[in-house]
DNA sequence: GTCTATACTAAGATAGAC
DNA sequence: GTCTATCTTAGTATAGAC
């Protein structure tokens, strides 16, 4: 009987040339956009021939669609955890605001992803909609659920408060960062950080 | 002396190439974003020669910089206009949150130029900026000078809570519309309204 | 499965006639 | 100023050898 792959276990097989141009891909069409990546390139990146390439992926949507869904189910999904938040109002929404805006503005990467996601939301709207599913979606669930669970607040609609401070949070990083606005528009981070808190929970 | 155009008024002049030129860049750049675009397309589109396009703008880069520009300063800055705003909080705030709401989703055309402007503000940061400098912040001033000058808003730091209260519209519209979440994570428009007054006024 | 070499198309940009 | 025709490059994708 063959066996095609050394014992022990599939995830300590040497790197295969799959995972290889899928990094590639990541590199340029990151870089570039959609339409702006070259296939050239990306094989280049992966140090692999094009053809190669197309013997994986059947053309430039498919690498572009699994790519990207590959990168919203296992590298971009992680805002925070998956366990309910639980603990003082001030202290969890003031941890959550500061985790949340460091994770978004340290990861450059991350921010390249958006861009390329919001630029091809029109021509890709079904990748658009994985990435409400796998990030917007659990995160405004887990804040709204915390809302409920203190009866300290007493909105009349957590799920819209939720979506209002996550909105505020996600703008102000869009703004800065993504369009590049910090010496038009400056803000200190703790100042915005500061205001939810005293809009959710009172002086 | 030579009179290269008839009497009147330079506004009354028969449509101007330059202009058939931008209208179909707008068309094309909008539909397609800055990589996909082809100028032969944009010739077709404006019903001139390629060449044509070419001895009016240098290339393919100024005509989307003279686009864009043209665009933010024309055509999309007009959010709401710039007189202060007066008047008694609640209804000034749903009046200011349903127009601008109503305004953003209804305009698909504004919503391509977004998605475009987001997708090109790594390789374009200063055209992202001059975005910035022409919509987020007159409008974000409006907001903050309003908290202002009505005593009853308390607020300890007026520009941080407009920034949260825009964004928490803005985000909502990028969500449903631009990420075509409306079906996975839906939410009546008049719900998140709602919550926004409720932050700002209380009950 | 992987490579080299290549077919084919479309792109950005320009020369030169009118 | 505007057009037609064309140059040149770069792109996606594949054939065929190993």
């Amino acid at each position: 009987m063959t066996q095609t792959k050394p014992h022990i276990n599939e995830k300590e097989v040497p790197r295969d040339k799959v995972e290889s141009i899928l990094k590639g891909a990541m590199e340029e069409f990151l870089a570039h956009g959609y339409a702006g990546a070259s296939m050239d390139r990306v094989a280049t990146r992966a140090k692999v021939s094009k053809a190669t390439v197309y013997s994986h992926f059947q053309d430039k949507q498919r690498l572009f669609k699994t790519l990207i869904e590959k990168l919203t189910s296992q590298r971009f999904h992680l805002v925070f955890g998956n366990e309910p938040l639980k603990g003082e109002p001030k202290l969890v929404l003031r941890d959550l605001a500061e985790k949340s805006l460091q994770e978004m503005c340290c990861d450059e990467e991350f921010n390249d992803f958006k861009r390329v996601l919001i630029g091809e939301s029109k021509r890709f709207p079904e990748l658009a909609q994985i990435c409400v599913e796998c990030m917007t979606k659990p995160v405004t669930k887990a804040l709204t659920d915390y809302f409920i669970s203190r009866p300290e607040f007493n909105f009349p609609d957590p799920e819209a408060i939720a979506r209002i401070a996550i909105g505020g949070l996600v703008h102000y990083h869009i703004v800065q960062h993504i369009m590049h606005g910090e010496e038009i528009l400056p803000m200190e981070r703790d100042r915005l950080i500061n205001g939810l808190i005293f809009l959710l929970v009172g002086e």
